[in-house]
DNA sequence: CAGTGGTCTAGACCACCCA
DNA sequence: GGGTGGTCTAGACCACTGT
């Protein structure tokens, strides 16, 4: 049923978030403002947000209000430049957070990485930032073997991945990724300000050395519409 | 507010589809009579529905009824393996029909190949499923020099790419990948049987050969949770 | 034609954010 | 404390699916 009303208000909302996002002010006016503003009730009204909520135009700070959305991150998750890096590249502003650093077991890093569930990891968990807005909440797991002192180091302003390169002579010579649409929960939501439930991107990855030694395993959790993943290869057929 | 009744409703409509999940039947009861179990009103139970749906755990076709999804599909859009090959070895049934094919122009995929825009193409569009269920939509472009006569081959129940390989001698040496979370669009959505505006990834892929000639440009549409992509790399820092 | 989901109304109260 | 989004009620009619 193309004639319904909310497909109208989507459209009608769509220039109006056009002529906002030209200004300052990315913010929409209240639901019921715009309720009134088109003589309908908020339900009609949340429809057609929602909608535009899933084609990535507008997101939602949780009870703060409705704000137009930016154009998606370029993100690589096979190449090791660093977040900072490749924001920065975009034009973006990036900022990094760390939530909790500790060193203990984790059975999802140990079975993907091929340990026994009781090794322990050099564990980080933090929380990322472009232009000031949470867009993705990670943990990572390291090998101690592999980076021992890492958690002394400044992992945070400098790439982890060159560190581990540079520190500790590492080659990331095997990875393996997997992307998966995910509806965030609890924890990940609340980091990232918006209301659980929200659609996101999980992008784990496991990572081997040259020697096929495990090195790390780390847990992305994205707001799906705050990137757009390329990957380029080259003669791996 | 973790203690909203939706949230309560939406553990208790996971057992239920746990339950299910164990018979044959994959279909959850009408939304009149859940509401009505549940001592709620269909605006709170879709809100629960909703909430499934945005996990993956159930999903809709359009005006008939809410089903319990099955698992993901395992893809690497990095290889070639025909989509008929990686469906069957997970133990699935595929299946493919053929919507349409001409010969034309196409803006985009000349752009991604770095063609003249008047450049026309071999075009094929067509639909996959998986235990006949239709998971993706999907138009191709191949260069007609790299492929002549591909549109008279049996294109369809051999995979594309082992036919490149095999009757014209290519290699499909240089690729890039854009993946994005979107919001199905009408003619998609259609194809799927899903509502517009249902949640998708978009994939799209640019081919070259060795020689750096523009081979392939693609664009897949799959229903989000239908799939987890995993890419596995080797030495490519 | 009966039953289903899709859309919509006109209210209400609550939890939280910010000034 | 005022305003915001988040949740919820109790209905209604429409469009489509399947028999």
């Amino acid at each position: 049923m193309s004639d319904a009303y909310y497909i109208h208000l989507t459209e009608r909302l769509r220039e109006l978030i056009n002529d906002l996002d030209a200004c300052e002010e990315g913010r929409l006016p209240a639901e019921r403002t715009l309720a009134e503003h088109f003589r309908t009730t908020r339900v009609t009204l949340r429809q057609a947000l929602a909608h535009l909520e899933g084609e990535g135009r507008i997101h939602r700070s949780n009870r703060r209000g409705w704000f137009v959305s930016p154009p998606p991150l370029d993100y690589d998750p096979t190449r090791d430049a660093g977040f900072n890096d490749y924001v920065k590249a975009q034009g973006r502003r990036p900022r990094t957070e760390v939530l909790l650093t500790d060193t203990r077991p984790h059975r999802p890093a140990a079975e993907a990485l091929g340990l026994s569930t009781d090794q322990t990891f050099f564990h980080i968990r933090r929380r990322r930032f472009v232009d000031d807005r949470a867009v993705l909440s990670e943990s990572l797991w390291v090998v101690p073997e592999r980076a021992p002192g890492l958690l002394e180091g400044d992992y945070v302003s400098h790439s982890l991945w060159g560190q581990l390169r540079g520190r500790w002579g590492l080659t990331l010579a095997h990875r393996s990724l997997r992307l998966y649409s995910e509806a965030l929960r609890a924890q990940e939501a609340e980091e990232l300000g918006v209301a659980a439930g929200t659609a996101g991107l999980s992008v784990r990855r496991t990572i081997f050395d040259a020697r096929r030694r495990p090195v790390e395993y780390d847990e992305e959790h994205w707001l799906h519409h705050a990137l757009c993943i390329t990957v380029d290869l080259e003669n791996t057929s």
